[in-house]
DNA sequence: TTGTACGCGTTATCAA
DNA sequence: TTGATAACGCGTACAA
């Protein structure tokens, strides 16, 4: 079933099809009705094929997403989807790897697939200061701020990771914690652990009674923080009483390693975890985390995608977090 | 940059040029060479939605995943992206809502993509007599059996969810307890809750002196279980010593109901979940559960549907599952 | 308001 | 082994 058929059935041609089949105006009523008719009887569907070959683009946005097994990243493409599903754009989904290259995988994209725009869920500076330049599309990149990089068509939508880490090491360092141990990902290469780490060092830096006993740097998963903690401990004499770990897996797998060690959380160590993600508030102990609005980072980051696409021209905005106190970390 | 201007470029015409790219035969090695040379150093790619249009279907294969919020599902996602990605496959993932119908959806990626083949994480018999019949494309149900179906072109890859069910709860029986509680999904409107139901109630009847103290029906998710849960306690007076979940996130919700109720698992209340997801291994206490091989039911599916894509009959396999026996479970 | 004709980038058929 | 040419289904000037 193609427009062809469509004229033929109702007997009007083929431009005046296409004008119903795409609302536009200069149609009579009486064609209208009964080409949608004809339409809606039989389930036509425009070619999507012919229809982006014929206009050079598609009408999908793309989304790159770093990581599979990121239930923040996963929370926030469930808001997306809901909203472009709102608005009509289909979604092209595109799961790559941690350490695959984002901007290259764009380039790729927009050669085979013309989207009309490009969401990126994590990025690394590094990649887009080597590439960017050859995307035409608008783009937004969420949970890093693109503000430094000055191109004319990539906005950011990011927490402040650095006070977000500030504020979590402060807390720990409030609750009477002197000897805290910190556990993220590698200060080389991961943007955000560089920027977190960056914020814990302020925090030591006011209260000069606490000191960063260790940085482990692993892996964001379960079993990342469970070896890290194993090290932590291993590493015996500097007697941690608290720990800082910069997601929310890290911290489970961390309290999971304190407890097969014989020790709990929070009487004998204290964790704070980052994300907010929703299992951490049915752990036992319920967990004090960094709360990140993965809701707010992706409506604002869509919205910022749709007005550039308009032409607007990019933004960078950052979105609050919170520090959402529970029962991993106790007062000394 | 076209074929067209590869032709002009390489002094050849477009059927040589549209030979080379597809590895035709017929072509002389000097002009292969020729063109590749251009292609490489160019970075030339394909126009997918020319080549699609001319042949009449796309050469992807579509995913249709019920439920975002799925650690099982996303973990099969990330093991049937790794191996289409080895086949050449492009992957189009379509995230419907639970309660949503996966056939019609599939009937309109048919018309709108043409896919190669579909897979489908989860899905309901009802719908599949409904309307499944009018799907011409091979097609495999994941987590579901649909060998009673009998459709020519559709296989399944599923746990033996009754099986498993009558595993985890003669379990319990066998640890000495007898008021057990149950919960799960609906078993109206969910064939798994159904299945899983009737395991349970096989267990119960072969040990007369257990029995299911309340059957309590929620969303599969931390606060439904913990929802669930509570009611089961409020019920008081049939003091329960164990509950069977059919999910790990409900019994991860049940855990912390329990706990918020002043008691322990498995010192009070012992508990048993279903999936095996990574995080139960890391809670506290590590989840005793059912594990389905997420893996072997990923692989397995891909491994159908290309047999099917090849004109192979349709199968229906039974992969193995597995207690995993870990802490939250107690021996009376 | 409606219809005609062309081209988008590709593959495939046929003739050279 | 190569080249010319006709589709594929659609949008859109332009003509009627």
């Amino acid at each position: 079933m193609t427009i062809k058929d469509l004229a033929r059935l109702s007997g009007y041609s083929l431009g005046t099809v296409s004008r119903v089949l795409n609302n536009q105006p200069n149609v009579s009523e009486k064609a209208r009705e009964t080409i949608m008719a004809i339409v809606n009887e039989a389930g036509f569907e425009l070619n999507t094929n012919a229809k982006n070959l014929k206009q050079q683009k598609s009408t999908s946005i793309a989304v790159i997403i770093k990581g599979r097994n990121n239930e923040m990243f996963a929370d926030m493409v469930e808001h997306i989807q809901t909203l472009t599903e709102a608005h009509g754009y289909p979604l092209l989904l595109n799961y790559i790897d941690e350490d695959e290259n984002e901007v290259r995988c764009a380039l790729q994209l927009c050669r085979e697939k013309k989207p009309l725009g490009i969401l990126f869920l994590g990025g690394v500076s590094e990649n887009f200061e080597a590439d960017f330049s050859s995307i035409g599309i608008p783009c937004v990149l969420l949970t890093n701020s693109a503000a430094h990089l000055g191109f004319e068509n990539l906005s950011s939508v990011a927490t402040d990771d650095a006070a977000a880490a500030y504020c979590a090491v402060s807390h720990l360092i409030a609750q009477g914690h002197e000897k805290i141990a910190v556990i993220g990902g590698d200060v080389e290469k991961s943007e955000i652990s560089r920027l977190r780490h960056k914020g814990c060092v302020r925090a030591f830096a006011e209260e000069p009674h606490a000191a960063m006993t260790a940085y482990e740097s692993t892996r964001f998963s379960f079993r990342g923080g469970y070896e890290a903690m194993n090290r932590v401990l291993e590493d015996g004499g500097k007697a941690v009483t608290a720990v800082f770990t910069m997601a929310d897996v890290l911290a489970i797998g961390a309290i999971r390693c304190i407890c097969d060690h014989g020790m709990r959380v929070p009487e004998d160590i204290s964790v704070v975890g980052f994300d907010g993600l929703t299992v951490g508030q049915y752990y036992t102990p319920k967990l004090t985390t960094i709360r990140q609005q993965t809701k707010q980072i992706a409506e604002t980051g869509l919205r910022l995608l749709l007005d550039a696409m308009e032409g607007e021209a990019p933004q960078h905005v950052i979105v609050p977090f919170a520090l959402s106190v529970l029962e991993s970390v106790r007062k000394l």
